[in-house]
RNA sequence: CGGAGCGUAGCUCAGCCUGGUAGAGCGCUAGCUUUGGGAGCUAGAUGUCGGGGGUUCGAAUCCUCUCGCUCCGACCA
């Protein structure tokens, strides 16, 4: 992509609005745009960094077995009121009548509707488990959005839900999930920690919370050291018992504020962590508390009927754009994990017009798009200074900068955004290294 | 939902107290110069001063209603 094409509407002073610096560097690096309060517009480049979390997300969703569906966004009001949660809810969720005054709502959470889902189409033991799961926007009338796309009204989620024969069964089905989410904050360049938790109006008796820890978190948390080496688990066997990662992880110390011990956790010592976190996953085992009133059931190897065991699981992935930056930013600009980056590389053109230069950037965008490496081509005819401040805003992991001096001797300069490290390499060099990354 | 603020050019803001018909910097357009970390000069374009009502000869400015947004608190992926 030609970055004197691509829209890219980025700001050198920040917004008056925005407070916390994953919202002002989303403004300013031109991700996204305010369109109401808790409400945004994505542009290109926050668009971008939505789909790659998006495939994170959905490869080890698909990856722990989970099946992918898309539920409708407007649900009628019957099948809350059949589970008991439509005068629950309360004002958070936006209620609206269709033109035959029929009670609708824009859909806060699914459990109702995957629920009828399940109960019009599995009717046998056998059909189980299921784990289905959505990534779509909902839409909860907060009291107070704020803090840009870490508390919108309008959030991308991802939410699954899994219905099981028993409560064994179903919390194999937990555990998938659990292990899942370890590797998915794991890709995603994040340290997020599994936090034993409440589960809420949600209800149920078995939740945990995972908290990337951050500095601008919205709340204190507290953790065992050894909790932040851990590593996500590899080559997982969803099939097999995952009960010892599970037991290998909450075995540690770990509690947000709420739940926080302070006898327990000075215990600790020096191994006590105390940092503050953002919440970007949720996870539920809540039993039978829909598929009782909704009669979500199965007939049994024994030819009885009995209500399916549920759980549901959530990750903010709009929200995870604000906690990445959160986590990965420094005084110049995001600082883009690999997996997550909107583009691979930003070339840069220090002199537009100039033979050589012009020559080089095409030679090395045209050999990187070959080898399937998205790179922003900075060609526009501007200074230096300019291209450096916005592409060190958008946070490329690699930068290749391509200047008449450089040229002439035969290289190009190549800095690795995180580490600001620097290396003068010949083309061929350059485009080998990052056709490797 | 309680408390506190703010709405003036694309962005950051001044002007308001003490009423006289709108400004700066950045950005944008054109030209010249410049060219390895947000350049310089020249010329130019850009505003229902959030909206309605009122006071006044005259309102960005005073009064009033209203809408929007932000912050603190309680609540939440």
């Amino acid at each position: 992509m030609r970055l004197s094409r691509f829209f890219l509407p980025t700001l050198k002073e920040t917004p008056t609005e925005a407070q916390i610096v994953s919202h002002r560097l989303m403004l300013r690096a031109g991700m996204v745009r305010q369109h109401a309060a808790g409400i945004y517009n994505w542009l290109p480049l926050g668009a971008r960094v939505l789909q790659n979390i998006i495939q994170v997300v959905r490869e080890e969703q698909d990856g722990a077995g989970a099946q992918e569906i898309i539920m409708p966004t407007i649900q009628s009001a019957d099948l809350w009121k059949e589970s008991g949660r439509y005068d629950a809810y309360g004002p958070e969720m936006l209620r609206i009548k269709d033109r035959h005054e029929r009670d609708m709502l824009y859909g806060p959470t699914h459990e109702e509707v995957v629920t009828d889902i399940f109960r019009n189409n599995i009717k046998s033991y056998r059909d189980l488990p299921k784990n289905l799961y959505q990534i779509h926007w909902k839409f909860r009338d907060e009291v107070r959005p704020r803090f840009g796309v870490m508390r919108g009204r309008e959030f991308l989620m991802k939410d699954a839900y899994s219905f099981d024969l028993d409560y064994a069964r179903s919390k194999h089905a937990y555990n998938q999930m659990f292990v899942a989410y370890l590797r998915t904050f794991a890709r995603l360049g994040l340290k997020a920690i599994p936090m034993k938790a409440d589960s809420g109006p949600i209800g149920g008796d078995l939740s945990h919370e995972f908290i990337v820890l951050a500095d601008t978190g919205e709340s204190a948390v507290f953790c065992h050291k050894a909790l932040l080496e851990k590593p996500a688990p590899d080559n997982v066997d969803y099939e097999a018992d995952l009960q010892p990662i599970i037991d290998e992880w909450t075995g540690l110390y770990a509690a947000t504020d709420e739940k926080h011990d302070a006898a327990a956790a000075e215990k600790l010592g020096a191994d006590l962590v105390s940092a503050r976190g953002i919440e970007v996953g949720h996870i539920f085992h809540f039993g039978k508390k829909y598929s009782d009133p909704m009669k979500a059931s199965v007939i049994g190897s024994d030819g009885n009927s009995t209500n399916v065991f549920m759980g549901s699981y959530g990750i903010g992935v709009s929200r995870l754009v604000g906690a990445i930056i959160e986590a990965n930013h420094d005084e110049h600009g995001i600082v883009w994990p690999d997996s997550v980056a909107p583009f691979d590389v930003g070339l840069i053109n220090l002199k537009v017009g100039d033979a050589a230069c012009d020559a080089a950037c095409k030679t090395i965008y045209d050999a990187l798009r070959l080898k399937r490496r998205d790179v922003l081509y900075d060609d526009r005819d501007d200074r230096a200074g300019v291209k450096f401040a916005d592409m060190d805003l958008i946070g490329l992991p690699w930068q290749v900068v391509v200047g008449p001096k450089a040229v002439a001797k035969g290289v190009v300069e190549l800095k690795r955004r995180a580490t600001g490290v620097k290396e003068e390499l010949s083309f061929e060099a350059a485009i080998a290294k990052l056709t490797l990354i």
